[in-house]
RNA sequence: GGUCCCGUAGCUCAGUUGGAUAGAGCAUCUGCCUUCUAAGCAGACGGUCUUUGGUUCGAAUCCAAACGGGAUCACCA
């Protein structure tokens, strides 16, 4: 991707102290040894180490000719004598730490608390993007894989519209092919009791998208029962999978679906149906939308128009066997069918097609995909393509490519049944959570209706459950532990929640003892001495908008996710530490309310950016 | 076999553009609630960053090779 515009990310406030103290260190070199430098990297002071933040000055050795100790020894000293923002410094080896005043730590709390938007970025192009996620098959419900997939789609969208894109999110559903005949011919054999009623949703009591995915297995056990069989008569295992007699109808089923056959698309249409009204429920479980749904069957013919543009480019080659191919050798790829030699597309054409179709009804500057990183391959090839084609957009097309989830017992495998069902998961993860946090809860609960408790759960759980499949690199295959995923300790999503209610029961508090906090009321002269923590507090929160914008340039939920970690953990230690309202110097006592509001307010941020939601109390 | 991804504490994972004695959580052990939510905090224990070379003031990070795990290389999607 090409790198963003750094330059958005300072619009918080007119005060930088970063930037500051980056533009300082350049006068002070320009000053003092009669050189520039362009560079001025810092780095968050390790903890180990007094100061916020660390300029490290090994790489000036050569040409400023001095020990990296004396030269740090020297911009510290010019720093602490011409600014106000550093208040003092230490030089260990060639580690310039620099300790910034109190006052301009106060000052920043203020920008920061007096801007709602602190942590929305804006891009000057109002640029677009397009998020494609989840993409179904309308044969199955929704396993942890598929989690995964909606969590990161949906947060990745979230995180872009934070950093100012305009961001369309879209959803492409499988509702076609042979997969789909599996499940309508099973249906239409064993879909019907002894009184010749057929089994619905409502007869069985199932959802949609589970009663279709129950005749998907029972396809699959019949079919491998009548290989079986002719394998015993002696047929070769590959002719019996091609030609067993349900294979055949399943063929013939798809033959009349694309014909149109009145029947055949009336049973589609039914069973669909179903499928849909169970995702909805799903999605709406876990607080997932979309602005566009496409569908297959109104796409998989697309793209045969582009094959024939590719051809009249010299960008495709047609064989004698006339199907057409592009050869990607130069690219280190391969060569690649684009469509059959009977004229029929494969799932490049399509997605050739759709991708040109996306971009003809929003036009977004970006598309990006959210797809298993088992399809590597093939957005390799699909991009290649669109950039020999010369699309306008070729140059902002992303894979977010995504690793698989493994149990503690191994590879989840459909065919062995270890596969685990998005619905029951969530469900197990909201009674889990509802478990032990009544547990911990010790009575604070009491005054919660059942209704508030039942909504406090869900938030819980899906929010243990969000949190632990986000804050994973997606490019990593990971673990799923079921014990794990809906722990509410360490470094969870609850442990972040339970920070967030915790602040906003001491801001209660201090409402009730008419205690006001107002952004007035934050001194910035005669405040005193902060507490360290207190320091480390006000910095972390101003790393906000910079955290932003990585996880947006990476597309990388995990850093969000890390930062909100660091926020709890951080306020954990201060409220420790501190006391807020005991404390008997009121200016102190007001600063720190502000601080834990705007505290209490990005943590929110943070997590409304993974998709996850805060409670009140708890 | 070709290509791509991954390899960090017993387990699950962080580790920003190469920087200090490599960090969290879980697990195990030890302290801390008459005081704002103890669903918390502090401490202890735990490492040849898979291995070997290279690049340089400096490498978990960059390069090369090996080893281990995974994916992919269909006229499937």
């Amino acid at each position: 991707m090409p790198p963003q515009n750094r330059a958005c990310v300072s619009g918080l406030s007119s005060m930088n102290i970063q930037e500051e103290i980056q533009s300082a260190i350049q006068r002070a070199v320009t000053e003092l040894y009669q050189q520039t430098v362009t560079e001025v990297p810092l780095q968050p002071t390790k903890k180990e180490f007094e100061g916020t933040y660390t300029f490290v000055t090994f790489p000036l050795t050569k040409a400023l000719r001095q020990a990296p100790a004396q030269i740090g020894q020297a911009i510290g000293t010019w720093l602490v004598d011409h600014t106000t923002v550093v208040s003092g410094f230490n030089v260990v080896q060639g580690f310039l730490n620099i300790s910034v005043a109190d006052a301009a730590w106060l000052d920043v709390l203020r920008d920061m608390a007096g801007n709602p938007a602190f942590g929305t970025l804006s891009q000057p192009d109002g640029a677009s993007v397009m998020v494609e996620f989840s993409s179904p098959n309308t044969n199955k419900p929704l396993h942890l894989g598929h989690l995964r997939n909606n969590f990161l789609g949906d947060s990745v969208s979230r995180i872009l519209a934070a950093n100012g894109y305009r961001v369309t999110k879209t959803c492409i559903v499988n509702d076609r092919g042979v997969h789909i005949c599996k499940s309508m011919l099973a249906y239409r054999m064993f879909g019907t009791d002894a009184s010749g009623q057929p089994e619905t949703p409502a007869s069985s009591g199932m959802k949609g998208d589970h009663l279709i995915g129950k005749y998907y297995v029972l396809f699959d056990k019949a079919y491998k029962a009548q290989v079986e069989e002719m394998v015993a008569a002696g047929t070769p295992k590959e002719e019996a999978e091609k030609t067993a007699p349900l294979m055949q109808e399943v063929q013939q089923m798809l033959r009349l679906w694309e014909q149109g056959d009145p029947e055949t698309v009336a049973l589609w249409r039914q069973l669909n149906s179903w499928v849909y009204t169970g995702f909805d429920e799903t999605y709406r479980n876990i607080g997932v939308s979309f602005d566009k749904t496409y569908y297959e069957s109104n796409t998989y013919l697309l793209g045969k128009e582009i094959v024939e543009e590719g051809l009249a480019k010299g960008v495709f080659y047609r064989k004698d066997d006339s199907s057409v191919w592009i050869d990607l050798t130069d690219e280190g790829l391969d060569q690649k069918l684009v469509l059959r030699s009977d004229g029929t597309s494969v799932y490049m054409t399509q997605d050739l097609g759709t991708t040109d179709m996306k971009y003809t009804d929003f036009g977004t500057d970006r598309q990006i995909w959210v797809v298993g990183n088992e399809q590597d391959y093939h957005f390799k090839v699909l991009f290649a393509i669109l950039r020999r084609l010369g699309r306008p957009y070729a140059n902002g097309l992303y894979h977010l490519s995504y690793g698989m989830v493994d149990l503690p017992t191994g590879k989840m495998k459909s065919r062995e049944g270890t596969v685990v069902d998005g619905d029951d998961l969530i469900a197990e993860t909201t009674e889990a959570a509802a478990t032990a946090a009544d547990e911990a809860a010790k009575g604070k609960l009491d005054e919660f209706s059942d209704t508030e408790k039942a909504d406090l759960f869900r938030m819980l759980g899906l929010g243990a459950l969000k949190y632990y499949l986000l804050k994973v690199d997606p490019q990593k295959r990971m673990q799923f532990n079921p014990a794990e995923s809906v722990d509410l300790h360490g470094n969870t999503g609850p442990y972040i929640q339970y920070v967030h209610a915790r602040i906003r029961s001491v801001l209660r508090k201090a409402a009730s003892e008419g205690i006001s906090v107002n952004l007035a009321d934050l001194t910035v002269e005669a405040a005193g001495q902060l507490d360290p923590i207190e320091q480390q507090l006000i910095f972390l929160l101003s790393q906000y908008p910079q955290r932003v914008q990585e996880a947006g340039t990476d597309y990388a939920p995990s850093y969000i996710a890390q930062y909100a970690y660091e926020l709890a953990k951080t306020f954990n230690q201060f409220y420790d530490k501190l006391s807020i309202l005991k404390e008997s110097d009121t200016t102190k006592l007001k600063n720190r309310l502000i601080l834990s509001a705007l505290l209490a307010e990005t943590i929110c941020k943070a997590m409304g950016l993974l998709g996850i939601e805060v409670p009140e109390k708890m």
